[in-house]
DNA sequence: TTTCTAACA
DNA sequence: TGTTAGCA
């Protein structure tokens, strides 16, 4: 499985699409991005672009707003459980990825008869 | 028509 | 957060 095919993470879905799914408003979407808590990507045009996982995570949210938790809290659980990319864990996880690379490299052809 | 940014009753 | 104005 390569990354290009994880659909989760392709981002293709419109704004309207998102607030259809998550019955969020395009104001609170918009604020909990410029609060940092989703990074939807962006179209030539400037439009937001969303993932199957941005909207996961505004559904995770919603959940949470309504379980009592502010946007604050809400962005400092997220950055503890994202690691970095200095982290040793994202380290370790990096070097799996490229080990696992090179273990799918084809062979050497052998010698075909005739 | 839909989305974007900025700003205000 | 809602809502609206003026663009793209």
């Amino acid at each position: 499985m390569t990354e290009i095919h994880d659909v989760r993470q392709r981002a293709v879905l419109p704004i309207g699409t998102v607030i259809a799914l998550t019955e969020l408003s395009a104001r609170q979407i918009r604020y909990y991005e410029k609060q940092g808590l989703i990074q939807p990507q962006r179209n030539a045009g400037n439009h937001r672009l969303y993932a199957l996982v941005d909207v996961e995570d505004l559904l995770a949210i919603k959940a949470q707003l309504a379980s009592g938790l502010t946007l604050g809290e809400i962005k400092r659980l997220q950055d503890q459980s994202v690691p970095h990319p200095s982290d040793a864990e994202a380290r370790q996880m990096l070097r799996e990825e490229l080990l696992n690379q090179s273990r799918f490299t084809p062979a050497p052809r052998i010698k075909q008869g005739f």
